[in-house]
DNA sequence: CGGAAATTGTTTAGTGGTTGAATTATTTGA
DNA sequence: TCAAATAATTCAACCACTAAACAATTTCCG
C-alpha cells in the first residue's frame, strides 16, 4: 500500500504542469495532506523528489513549496544497434536528455562481438559522463531490429544475427558490470519513446496508438492505454509481414505479397505512391481489428510523411469500417531516428517511477 | 486493500482444482492463515463462499474445511438477440448454467421494439425460475451482433438496427427495472464465454486467443492474458472488413476484397477451400501483429472446422512470420452458439468475482 | 498599519487491517 | 494412550492512513 502511494504521489508529482505543492498532490490523488507529507518525506530523502520555488501565488495563505522530480538523481541508459549506426544516451528521471552520442557505420560486414564491443565503449562513457554529472544509472536498455525472447536476440536478419546474448556481451564491460540489461525490439521501444515524447504534463489520457518503424525492414510497436502490448511471446509488431497482395511478390520469409515488398526502403525508392498504397491497405487491418486511433509513422517514413500521407489515408478512408464515425489521425514520428534508444532509455526510468519503494530500498 | 485480498482469496478458492482449506489458501495467496480467516469469515457471511466436505486426507492433524463458491447466491443473467434467434440464461458463481432458453425466430422482418419486448419476457421468465432456484440474479448483459458505443447499439447492419437503446427497452420490462443492464458486441462476448469454457481450474495460465464469428458478418473477440480487449472506442474486432484482395469483389461497406466476401456465410455456402484460404490470410495477419498463439472458430465455422483447418493453417504455415518458431494452435468453439450467451452471463459474475467486497456491501 | 481570513504544512491521537506467536481443536500413528 | 501433526482461532503489536487540531506564513481589508 505504501509502495502503491509512492507511486501515485511521484507520478503526480511528474504529470503537473508546474511543481505542485503537498496540498496540490493530496488534492489530486484524493489522499491526505498528512500522509502525502510522510510520503513525500520519503521521496525528498531518497533522492526522488526536490523542494523547488513555489509557483506564483493565487491568493492569500502560506506559501507553498513546489514538488519536482529530481534531476541528479536515477537515470536510464538508452542503447541502440542498428544496421547502419550505434548509438546511446543518458535520460534522467525529468526525462531530460543529459548525454546523447551516434557514432554511424555500417554494421553488416561488422563481426557481431566487435560491434557489441564498440557499442559497450560507447555505452560505458556515456555512464561514466553521467555520473561524473551527479547522476546514478539504474540500469540499461539495448534496442536492436530483430525478434527477442528470453533476452536473446533470437533473429535480426539485417543485422545477420542469430541467437545472440547481447547483454552478456555488454555485462562483460568492467564499467557495465553492475548494471541490470535488458534487450528489446527497436520498433516497440520506439513506440514507448514516442509515448513519452507526446505525453504533455497535465494531460491525463492515455494514449493508444500504433507506431511504425520503415527500416529496411518494417516493424511496429503497439500502445494501448499508455502501456506496450508486446503479445504472448513477445513476437508482436511485424506488420512487414502482413499479406497485402496474396499472389504478388515474393519476400525473403517465403510468403508471398507481405507489406516489406512494397513498403520497405528498397521498395520505397522506387515508388512512394505504392508504398503508401500497401501501408493504407495493412494499416487499415490494424485499424480494423484494433481501434486504435493513432497511427505514427517512424523511420525511413519520417522524413517523407507528407508525400506518403494521402496515399495512406485515402486507403483507410475506403477500408476502415469506423472511418465515418471517427477518422484515424496519422502523423510522423516527433523523435525521429532517436526514439528507439530515447524510449530505451525511459523503460529504466520508468520503472523507478512505477516503483519508487524499490529505489528507496536501495539505500537500507 | 481488504477489498483486494478479498477478491483474492475468492480467486484462490474459485480455481483451485479440489475446494482448498483457509491453510492452503493462505499458502497460495501469501497471506497469514489469520488474515485468511478473517477474510473467509467475511466471504461466508456474504454468501459467497460456503464449507464442504474437506478433501481427502493427506496425513494426520485436525481435518480441513473445504471452501466452495456457493451455488445458491449471486447469479449472471446472460441475454442474445442475433438474426435468427433470442436466448437467455442464467450462470450462478460456481459457471454452472442454471437456466437457458432459446427462441428461434428469424429478427429480420420482426419490428426491433417488438423483438426486445419478446427478449425482455424471455429474460424476465429467467430470472423468476432463477430467484425460484435460490439464486440472486445480480445483473444483466445482452449481446447484439452490431457496434455498440456508450451502452448504445450504433449500428447492427444484419438486425437493420442503428442507434437502438436496448438496455432501456429491457429496463421498461417490470421485472427487469431493478436491474443493471449492460450491452455487448456479440464475438467479444463469445470471446469470454469461451475463455471461461476454457479454462480448467488450477490451471493458472493467462490465456490468449483470438475468437472468430462466423456469421452473416465476421466479427472477432481477442483476450490477452485472460482480458477481453476492447479498443479504445469499442470497435475492435472488425475483422470481417480487413482486406484479402485489394481489388477483390465489393463489399457491401463500400471497400474491395473484405473477408467477409469471401469466408461470410453466403460466400463460404459457394466455396469452402475460398473461405479457408482468405481466412488464412486474414489470421496470419493479426497473428504477425499480435502474436497471439490460440485461434477459436466460433459461429458458422464450428460445425465444419474439419473442412477449413486444412486451408487456414496452410496459410498461417506459409504466412506468419513466426510460424517456424512456435505453431499457431487452431480449435473450434467449445461452446457453439451458447459462446456469446454464456459469455454475456459471465460478465456478471465476473464482476462479483473480481470485487466481491462491492457485493458484500449490498448488505449493510 | 494591524488584525481577520486563508492557505500550507506538521503534529497527535485514533482506526482498520495485517502479521506473528501463542492457543485450541482434531485427527493419525506408534 | 499419548506424542506428533495439521487446522483454525485468538490476541497483542505494528504499519500506514485519516481526522482534527495546531503552527507558520501570507494576503486582504478596514
Amino acid at each position: 500500500m505504501r509502495a502503491h502511494n509512492l507511486a501515485l504521489v511521484l507520478h503526480t508529482a511528474a504529470n503537473s504542469t508546474y511543481p505542485p505543492s503537498r496540498a496540490a498532490v493530496a488534492a489530486a490523488t484524493g489522499l491526505t495532506r498528512a500522509t502525502v507529507s510522510a510520503l513525500v518525506d520519503d521521496l525528498v530523502a531518497g533522492g526522488l523528489l526536490v523542494e523547488v520555488d513555489p509557483p506564483p501565488r493565487t491568493g492569500a495563505g502560506r506559501p507553498a513549496a513546489g514538488l519536482a522530480l529530481t534531476s541528479a538523481g536515477p537515470a536510464g541508459l538508452g542503447l541502440e544497434i542498428n544496421v547502419d549506426y550505434l548509438a546511446a544516451c543518458v535520460v534522467d528521471l525529468t526525462g531530460a536528455v543529459r548525454h546523447r552520442q551516434v557514432e554511424h557505420a555500417d554494421q553488416r560486414p561488422v563481426e557481431q562481438a566487435q560491434a557489441l564491443a564498440t557499442l559497450g565503449r560507447l555505452a560505458a562513457a556515456a555512464r561514466l559522463a553521467a555520473e561524473a554529472d551527479g547522476l546514478i544509472v539504474a540500469g540499461a536498455t539495448l534496442a536492436v531490429p530483430g525478434l527477442v525472447a528470453d533476452g536473446l536476440v533470437r533473429v535480426a536478419p539485417n543485422l545477420g544475427w542469430q541467437d545472440v546474448d547481447a547483454a552478456a556481451a555488454l555485462l562483460a564491460v568492467p564499467e557495465l558490470a553492475d548494471l541490470p540489461i535488458t534487450v528489446d525490439n527497436e520498433a516497440n521501444l520506439a513506440a514507448l519513446g514516442e509515448l513519452r515524447a507526446s505525453f504533455s504534463p497535465g494531460d491525463g489520457a492515455r494514449h493508444s496508438f500504433l507506431y511504425v518503424s520503415g527500416e529496411i525492414g518494417i516493424g511496429a510497436g503497439l500502445v494501448i492505454d499508455g502501456e506496450l502490448y508486446r503479445g504472448v511471446r513477445g513476437w508482436s509488431g511485424e506488420i512487414g509481414h502482413v499479406t497485402v497482395y496474396p499472389d504478388g511478390r515474393p519476400c525473403r520469409c517465403g510468403a508471398r505479397g507481405c507489406l516489406e515488398q512494397y513498403a520497405g526502403q528498397e521498395a520505397l525508392a522506387r515508388d512512394e505512391q505504392l508504398a503508401a498504397a500497401a501501408l493504407g491497405i495493412a494499416l487499415s487491418a490494424v485499424v480494423n481489428l484494433l481501434d486504435v486511433p493513432v497511427i505514427v509513422l517512424g523511420g525511413a517514413y519520417a522524413p517523407i510523411f507528407g508525400t506518403l500521407r494521402e496515399g495512406i489515408e485515402a486507403e483507410l478512408r475506403r477500408r476502415v469500417l469506423t472511418a465515418g464515425l471517427a477518422p484515424v489521425a496519422l502523423r510522423p514520428a516527433a523523435l525521429g531516428p532517436d526514439a528507439a534508444m530515447r524510449g530505451a532509455a525511459d523503460t529504466i526510468i520508468q520503472a523507478v517511477r512505477d516503483d519508487p519503494a524499490a529505489w528507496l530500498r536501495r539505500f537500507t
